[in-house]
DNA sequence: GTTAGCCTCCTCCCTTGGTAGGAGGCGCCG
DNA sequence: CGGCGCCTCCTACCAAGGGAGGAGGCTAAC
């Protein structure tokens, strides 16, 4: 049911990471990507993506920059981090650039795989130790916006402005002089990028966020 | 394509009214109402009305009080007065009640045609002379806010609380443990009162008025 | 020139939303 | 008691929404 993209440069970890899964999550696809240019590459691509799992030790990102730039070319795109290493300060960095969860390479399959549902269901997940000691500050409370309306495109926030004033697709379709088809188009892309899966509840996170009406 | 209610004592203005609306407005449907009291009754079972031609001369209403009763039992509703009597002040009474217009009974046919359509198409008609002189008040700046939302029953503004959360009607009908055929009926009846067509414009509509949300 | 993203439009298909109309049960009120 | 309103549920039917997949044109970037 999800697609995953798994970016690491370990063959062999990258494998083990993408066996768990087709075990553990059935019905998953996996994407898998060796470096972070090939990581984003594959974002770009794929905006149906349902989480990324970046690991910390890529060749061509040093440390969490990599975190950042994923974050900013795909900010609808939750990632969650996988490292070996544990300091803390790493951990509250990467929640702070919006990661939506840090998974240690020591972390057990079982577990693993908890780790994983817990945050496709929207939950951010961490290490028990972290979780224990002091709670992470002001990033978990209010996890730093990913703002999925950002990674909209022009057309698409201007069909997303017609839905908000309830306007159907016919509707929005003849004040836009486009197709209804392709007017569905837009909304299933908008749709996808909100991850949301019907226009009232895009609607409602639309006028959540930009509240010009009020 | 309408439903017209026309409350008159008067038989043959009431047939007058009548011939007039079946010659304009083709394919709309009138009731009749000899009184206050059939109006009440007809109004309570025909819940999909489009607007009332209340006469203010009923022998069972005196003045205005049949307009406000009438716009108590159904706000959803609205009104349109008839009337013989042209005194300014009532005329602005009737729009502080609620009125969405003020028709002498002097209006010549075509003219009584252009009000309805005007008001049907959800415009306040006034008769020229008022138009002119003076602009009534807060009246029809802000036509004293029929509050549709009053009209809906228990269970409906139940139903209308989870539309409002972006829910569909299956999972409404899970949550609320009835059949989903049952939300269906709820929500046209509440799209009916609220005068919309949309799940969408009702969720806008009643978000908009109630705001416990932000 | 090639690539990539975006916009455009299409067909096929399924799900959801909404209307119409009927019907039974229950409770309240005249 | 009878009537009425409300809630419940149903069938049948049609319209709108949404997904999958493909395709062409356009422009900006490399």
């Amino acid at each position: 049911m999800y697609r995953l993209l798994v970016a690491d440069d370990h063959p062999l970890f990258r494998e083990a990471m993408v066996a768990v899964i087709a075990r553990g999550l059935s019905g998953s696809e996996t994407l898998e990507a060796a470096s972070l240019a090939t990581a984003l590459e594959v974002v770009a691509q794929h905006d149906d993506l349902d989480l990324a799992l970046l690991d910390l030790g890529l060749p061509d990102a040093e440390g969490l920059s990599g975190l950042a730039q994923l974050r900013q070319a795909v900010p609808w795109l939750p990632v969650v981090i996988v490292s070996a290493e544990q300091h803390k300060h790493t951990i509250l960095e990467a929640l702070n650039l919006g990661a939506v969860g840090y998974i240690p390479k020591s972390t057990p399959r079982d577990t693993l795989l908890v780790a994983l549902q817990q945050i496709l269901a929207g939950q951010v997940y961490l290490p028990p130790d972290i979780m224990r000691t002091g709670t992470p500050p002001a990033s978990t409370a209010s996890p730093p916006e990913h703002h999925p309306l950002a990674s909209l495109t022009d057309k698409q926030r201007e069909v997303l402005a017609h839905m908000v004033k309830g306007e159907s697709n016919k509707m929005i379709a003849y004040r836009l002089d486009i197709a209804e088809t392709t007017v569905k188009t837009h909304v299933s892309a908008i749709l996808r990028k909100l991850r949301v899966s019907s226009r009232v509840q895009a609607i409602l996170l639309a006028s959540e966020r930009d509240d010009g009406s009020r």
